[in-house]
RNA sequence: GUCCCAGUAGCUCAGCUGGAUAGAGCAACGGCCUUCUAAGCCGUGUGUCGGGGGUUCGAAUCCCUCCUGGGACGCCA
């Protein structure tokens, strides 16, 4: 029999934990390569899995290794190395079939064993199904949603948060102790000019009653008022000076105005079930940067320019980043240099992200280099994980021109456009109203994720709000189905199926649509990893709609509760259970619910 | 001007570290509910993979160059 498998040590390396009894198909790439690799003088199991892949065409075979490149290295030609390779071949219980062909050999799965491993797997780890423990307790900070105070939660922050979010359960699933901060917004210029609009034109009472609506409209007026009385701005910045000089008034207003915001903050995030460890924003290191100027000094990094002090990276390509400006304030790079020597003190992370949009790539690139120029050697461990802008309709969002879609208004009309289709399609199903905030919100949520992080979103309300296709609902509603069938045939969710694997015959899921349903669940742990390991959510939600096509198909060509043969029911409830499990925990990693009826 | 990112079907996008005939969804049209949820399934059609060069047995993928779009570029974050 195999035996234990070196583990290699790129994050990227398969799980490959041989489980007792059956066989481990959950790394049939592995397998492979290990069988391979026995036959091939010079060549590593490590190399082998990392050429084998999953062909275009099931005809062609369920793993394939191209000989191509082993065509220098063994002075042979590809399609002599196949055939060789197949001349050797000897039975194996999981993989039935081999052919060579063109110089690829091609291997086929013995259906029976994969699909009982695989289902199997799902089974017995039920919501843990694709985990790993790549992590083994290490920490991930992960800084992301940061929104800013007294401004308006719109579509522009939701990436950061769903992205952010999605990494956040990722890492988590497979073994990194995460903390999630939220680096708010809240100190700055900014609070100068609002506690001068609020003292000219500002309410007590429609603060309190409308929140951040009411700051952002006083907000918006500072900027029209101050384009003809430039001294407004003036004004503006000696509060900010009062304010970081402890006045009390001062203090107190933008105590006020945090308060007013986190609670609409909060309201967000509980919708959208996104939770952070930390609140530390900007203003949490007012007092820290002094230390870290002092040490920027001492290792004679700072240089003066026009009164102000900045760090010269000329060396590498990049403008100098400015640390103090010339009237002694300090500046983003001078927080998060010191934010980020914080968190390497209190949290010791293996890495920390930050979730923020592309503009800010240069930023984040100066800073680092800063870091690794203190002589800090964890400025590797630091990470920009960038996304595209939002963008409506060609223009660009602007909070200080009021050109917003604010986020509650969004998940409002996704709420009511959910509940709208239940009432026409599911009357009489329970809990609508909550069934149609997991929807609707989820909607909004897979929207954002379904598509590259990098790419430029142009919002569309009739995109965000459509739910057929590559959709949310679509991944849900499969999921309520799958449901639906096993609440039929008395199986509850929670409890599982109540009877074993070892009951099943799971070779009579050999057919077409069944077996490419088994496929994509085998393909889950992959798929998270990949996630994780290029930081892109969206590879999930991707599978997430193939793994709901694979089983939407294998739904429509097969009865499940209808078949005379109860050896066959058995299997095709095992197979629901299996994806109804599956898509679950998909959803909860990129943060939708699975409710069980839609 | 310099640097970064993107360019794949009418539209929105997948395409893993280079591998077999480049795939989905939307939109359009045509089928499928007396049987497990039709937010579903099946079928029909379209591609100079932005252009050109190069590396390679093999390029949408890597390198160079040009074009187009977006973004960044010392006292905002």
């Amino acid at each position: 029999m195999l035996c234990c498998i070196k583990r290699r040590s790129s994050a990227y390396a398969p799980g490959a934990e041989t489980r007792k009894g059956l066989l481990d198909t959950m790394n049939v790439k592995q397998q492979l390569a290990e069988l391979l690799a026995e036959r091939l003088e010079g060549v590593t199991a490590e190399q082998l899995a990392e050429t084998i892949e999953y062909p275009p065409n099931p005809q062609m075979g369920d793993l394939s290794l191209p000989c191509f490149k082993l065509s220098k290295l063994l002075r042979k030609s590809p399609q002599a190395i196949a055939e060789g390779l197949a001349g050797e071949w000897s039975a194996h219980p999981l993989f039935s079939r081999i052919e060579a062909v063109n110089g690829y050999f091609n291997v086929f799965l013995e259906p029976g064993a994969f699909i009982g491993s695989v289902l199997g797997e799902v089974l017995s780890q039920k919501d843990s199904y694709g985990s790993q423990n790549i992590g083994q307790g290490r920490s991930i900070v992960i800084d992301f949603s940061s929104p800013n105070i007294a401004k308006t939660f719109h579509i522009g922050h939701l990436r950061s948060t769903v992205i952010g979010n999605a990494l956040y359960n990722i890492f988590q699933f497979l073994g990194y102790r995460c903390v999630g901060v939220n680096h708010l917004g809240d100190w700055g210029t900014q609070f100068g000019k609002l506690i001068v609009a609020y003292k000219l034109w500002g309410d007590k009472a429609a603060v309190e009653a409308d929140g951040i609506a009411e700051l952002q409209r006083i907000y918006v007026k500072f900027h029209d008022e101050a384009e003809a009385k430039p001294e407004l701005e003036d004004e503006a910045r000696s509060w900010f000076v009062r304010l970081e000089q402890g006045d009390e008034e001062a203090l107190a207003l933008w105590r006020w105005f945090v308060d007013i915001s986190l609670k609409e903050f909060h309201k967000m995030y509980d919708l959208l079930g996104v939770k952070f460890d930390s609140y530390a924003g900007e203003s949490f290191y007012n007092d820290k940067m002094a230390a870290v100027l002092d040490e920027l000094k001492e290792k004679q990094l700072l240089e003066e320019d026009d009164g102000a002090l900045l760090v010269r990276l000329d060396d590498y390509d990049m403008p100098p980043a400015l640390m103090v400006k010339k009237d002694g304030g300090t500046l983003y790079h001078t927080r998060d240099v010191t934010a980020a020597i914080y968190r390497k003190n209190t949290y010791d992370f293996e890495k920390a992200i930050y979730v923020t949009d592309a503009g800010q790539s240069l930023h984040f690139n100066q800073w680092f280099k800063v870091i690794e120029l203190m002589g800090y050697d964890w400025a590797k461990q630091l990470v920009h994980v960038p996304f595209g802008k939002v963008s409506l309709e060609g223009a660009k969002l602007s909070t200080r021109k009021g050109n917003v879609i604010n986020l509650e208004e969004l998940l409002t009309k996704a709420i009511e456009k959910t509940r709208e289709i239940i009432d026409e399609k599911n009357p009489d199903m329970p809990n609508k109203d909550e069934v149609a905030r997991k929807v609707g919100v989820g909607a909004i949520i897979f929207n954002d994720l379904s598509n590259n992080r990098i790419k430029n979103i142009v919002f569309s309300w009739d995109e965000a709000l459509n739910f057929d296709g590559e959709t949310g609902p679509y991944v849900q509603y499969t999921h309520a189905r799958a449901c639906s069938v096993l609440r039929k045939a008395g199986i509850s969710t929670s409890e599982g199926l109540g009877f074993g694997i070892e009951q099943v015959d799971a070779g009579l899921l050999a057919n077409e649509e069944a077996f490419a349903a088994v496929k994509e669940i085998y393909l889950f742990r992959e798929r998270v990893e990949q996630a994780m390991y290029k930081l892109e959510p969206s590879i999930i939600s991707r599978y997430l709609v193939d793994l709901a096509q694979a089983f939407n198909r294998f739904y429509h060509e097969c009865s499940i509760l209808n078949v005379e043969d109860e050896a066959l029911r058995k299997a095709r409830l095992t197979l629901v259970k299996g994806v109804q499990q599956t898509l679950k925990n998909g959803l909860a990693l990129i943060g939708l619910e699975a409710p069980e009826q839609i």
